[in-house]
Order: structure tokens, then C-alpha cells, then sequence
RNA sequence: GCGACCGUAGCUCAGUCGGUUAGAGCGCCGGUUUGUGGUACCGGAGGUCGCGGGUUCGGAUCCCGUCGGUCGCCCCA
């Protein structure tokens, strides 16, 4: 018989366990806990949609929209897409739901997305994300009021001290076309002088020359047109309006007039939290104001901004979480025990107390097991037990050991 | 799409100027101790050396190809 090769994951794709699940368990319950103090709904959005909501929205040129996306043909031959990100979804939802009426609204979600990339350190094919978005408020308050948020995320997680919050605004509009416009002229008198890679950005995202990595480009990207030029007074007040609020809320900020986002979508406030203990990927939390974006999906104009983190990459970044534990592990000894234990212990999980059973073994490989599991107590039950309705109840830290009897176990071992 | 490095036990790795039967630590199973974990000691199981071809008396080791992984470029969280 031939043998049964095991099929592979899927390049791209994690199975975690232990401390790497641990540890992305942490992230997403970190920002479960801190979106409740800042009002943030949870919201769920499918992992597919039709293609032309992220094909709309993104920008038909980005690289995500025209190599990255999972896009196939469903049995009714519509396009579908696994989304590459949340933004665009949310917003579609936010346009078909009828959400409208609850704007502005505040909302947090997270879970898997996927982009079809080569993997390398911190990036997946299907990789994970916590994103914020509040839509329907064009006040710069909101803006503050979301950074503040990612601010208090990450110092809750343990990770601000090594990221530094980098801040830019790209403008209104005008001031994006206006900008832009400068910059091409400026480049392209400069052309000769661009590495290849930026030669070609020229002709699809200037903008991106701002901040190549190559030392030939940065002479020229540093001595570039800046945004502050062509800003509109408009515009400089709503940045100066956000910085302000960063600063009494104290959030730690710089700017970075040379930040620019990858999608199209954004205007004014962009922003980045960036590190420099992630390898080539330095971006831990990014975002800024869409207010464009609605419109491309049909809707009315309706301003927005949000971020979205990687939990892996933030997962990398934490402190190893301390490993989960149980209160207290059951040995029963015999057959009489083995089955006193299932009522003992439905009555402990019943009393909110976490408890788990060894179930196989000689005693020793039981309570090898109770201490493997990190628990707390071990409750042995054998014959002798059983005849005086008592278990032994021993604190694995201490060593000691008492009999208590089963009417009183809960409280002996909360 | 491009480039570099790496594939040896369940895991982390040693072994490679070509030469008996491929090793270690951890983990796993059993024992010292048939009702007592964490530390210790003894024993055991476990390997197509990623796969295919070539050179050679002889290949885990050298060469070519291929698949897989890692990191980087592009792009991006």
C-alpha cells in the first residue's frame, strides 16, 4: 500500500500552540478589555465579500488590489475576495446595514485576513489584525479620540517603550492633488538620479518615493517638496487641532512629514507606531482619515478614520504572558474514584473554580500531570477517601497536605 | 516577481577536507518508588540524513535539479 503522505499548510499559514497561542490569546484580549473603556462595539464582518469592495476602495493600482488579493469565482460564478483588510468592509456593511443611523459610531473587530505575499518575519499570508474605526465624525476629536485608544493599547500591552508614534496629515483633498502634483514635477526633474525601484514609482505612487529605503533616493525624497506648502489653512487647523489633543491627553508623538500610507484612501491624519525590533517590518499599528472612502463604495460622504495592528507582530513584541494554569487538578485512584470524580468535579467547574482530571496512569504519572498543567492543588481521591467522604488536598507549592471534606472542597481550593 | 541562507530523531541542534553500526540535549515510555508532583539516578523506543539524479570502490558530507522553510527586496500590518 502506497503510504499517506500528510498534506502541508498552507504556505503562509500558522498552527499555533503553547506560548505563540498564549501570547496572540493576550493581544486580542488586551484590546477586548481597553475598546470597552473607550466605548468601542464590537462588530463582525464576513471574511469574504464581492471583490468590488476592495477593488473600489483601495485603489484599483495598489499592489494589494492588483497581486495580493485571494480572489476566486464562487459556484454562481460571482467574484468573491478574502479580505485583504477591514477597512473596506466595514464600511460596506456600514452602507447595506444601515448604519447610518447609529453614526457616528465607534467599532472595534479583529480576526484573520489574508494577502497573497511572500512570508517573511512578521508577515502571513493569513495574518491577524485589532482594528478601530469611528465613522460618521469629521471632528479632529475623533481622530484624537482613536489614537489616544491605539496609544493606551499598546502601553497596556507592555510594547510603547520601544514604538514611537510617527504623525503626518496629507491634507484635504486639494491639498493631496496640489501636493502631489509638485512632487511629480519635482522627482521627474530628478529622474536620472532615482534608483530603479523609484523611477517606477514615479509613474504609480510618487508619493511612495517620499520614503524609500534606498541611499540613493534619500538625498533627493529628504530634499522634496514639503506637504506644509501646499497645505490649506483648512487642513493645517484640523492637524493643529489633533496634535493638540495628543498633547493634553499625553500621548507621545513626532511628526514625520515624509509618512505617507499605502491605499488610496486616505487624507488628512495618517499615521504609523512604528519599531525597530521587528526586522523589516517596522510598522506595529497604522491608520489615519478616510474620508473619501465611502464615496468610492457608492455611499454618501461620510468622513472616518481608523487603524488597524498586527497581533502577530504585536504578539513578538510582548512579554511572554504568564502560562494558564488551573486551580485545582483531580487524582482519583480506582475505579470508585474515577467516577465520585466526575460529580466532584462538575461541581467545582459549576462553582467558577477551573479544575481538570488525570486520568491515566499510576498516581505518579497523575500527579505529574496536575503539576504539568500548573495547578494550584491536587485533590486525591482514592478508596480510603471516598469511605470517609474526604478528599487529600495537596498545595503543589507548598507541599502540604490536608484531608477536607468533599462538602467543603470548593472553598479549600479556591 | 527577484535575491541570500538553510533542510539530520517529536523539538533544538552536533556530525560534512567523502570512509565501520549517524550522535547529544529536551520531550516521550518504563523502572528506582504498585497512594504522592517539581530535583536525582538507571534503562528503552524513536532516523527514507527533504526528494530525484550525477560523480565515486564508497555520499548525511561533493555537483545539478526539485520541493519545503527562513530572512531580505518590491509592497505592506
Amino acid at each position: 500500500m502506497a503510504k499517506i503522505e500528510t498534506p502541508r499548510p498552507v504556505r503562509g499559514t500558522q498552527d499555533m500552540l503553547g506560548e505563540t497561542a498564549d501570547r496572540f490569546t493576550h493581544v486580542v484580549e488586551t484590546f477586548e478589555r481597553v475598546r470597552r473603556l473607550y466605548g468601542f462595539r464590537r462588530v463582525e464582518t464576513p471574511v469574504i465579500e464581492p471583490t468590488a469592495v476592495f477593488a473600489r476602495s483601495l485603489g484599483e493600482t495598489t499592489d494589494v488590489v492588483s497581486k495580493e488579493m485571494y480572489s476566486f469565482e464562487d459556484r454562481g460564478g460571482d467574484s468573491i475576495t478574502l479580505r485583504p483588510e477591514f477597512t473596506a468592509g466595514v464600511c460596506r456593511a456600514f452602507l447595506t446595514e444601515g448604519w447610518q443611523q447609529f453614526a457616528p459610531l465607534k467599532l472595534a473587530t479583529h480576526g484573520p485576513l489574508f494577502r497573497y505575499e511572500r512570508p517573511q518575519k512578521g508577515r502571513y499570508r493569513q495574518f491577524h489584525q485589532i482594528d478601530a474605526e469611528i465613522i460618521g465624525a469629521g471632528e479632529p476629536g475623533a481622530d484624537v479620540e482613536l489614537l489616544v485608544f491605539a496609544d493606551q493599547v499598546l502601553r497596556e500591552l507592555g510594547v510603547s517603550d520601544g514604538v514611537t508614534l510617527r504623525l503626518n496629515t496629507l491634507g484635504d483633498g486639494g491639498t493631496r492633488i496640489a501636493w502631489r502634483s509638485a512632487l511629480i514635477e519635482y522627482f521627474s526633474d530628478h529622474r536620472a538620479d532615482l534608483s530603479e525601484d523609484s523611477q517606477e514609482r514615479l509613474e504609480k505612487n510618487p508619493l511612495r518615493i517620499l520614503d524609500s529605503k534606498d541611499p540613493r533616493d534619500r538625498p533627493i525624497a529628504d530634499a522634496a517638496p514639503d506637504i506644509d506648502t501646499y497645505i490649506t489653512d483648512e487642513a493645517r487647523d484640523f492637524f493643529g487641532s489633533v496634535t493638540e489633543g495628543l498633547n493634553v491627553a499625553g500621548v507621545q508623538w513626532v511628526r514625520d512629514s515624509r509618512l505617507v500610507r499605502g491605499l488610496d484612501y486616505y487624507r488628512h491624519t495618517a499615521f504609523e507606531f512604528v519599531t525597530d525590533r521587528l526586522g523589516a517590518q517596522g510598522t506595529v499599528l497604522g491608520g489615519g482619515r478616510y474620508d473619501g472612502l465611502m464615496e468610492s463604495l457608492g455611499g454618501h460622504p461620510t468622513p472616518a478614520v481608523g487603524w488597524a495592528a498586527g497581533i502577530e507582530r504585536l504578539a513578538m513584541l510582548i512579554d511572554c504572558p504568564a502560562a494558564p494554569s488551573v486551580n485545582a487538578v483531580l487524582v482519583p485512584l480506582g475505579e470508585a474514584a474515577e467516577l465520585a470524580a466526575i460529580g466532584i468535579i462538575a461541581t467545582l467547574r459549576h462553582a467558577g473554580i477551573s479544575a481538570d482530571l488525570a486520568f491515566k496512569g499510576n498516581m505518579k504519572k497523575r500527579m505529574q500531570k496536575a503539576n504539568d498543567l500548573g495547578a494550584r492543588f491536587a485533590i486525591i481521591i482514592g478508596d480510603d477517601e471516598l469511605a470517609k467522604g474526604v478528599a487529600s488536598v495537596k498545595n503543589l507549592s507548598t507541599g502540604a497536605q490536608d484531608e477536607v471534606s468533599l462538602a467543603n472542597l470548593v472553598s479549600a481550593v479556591v
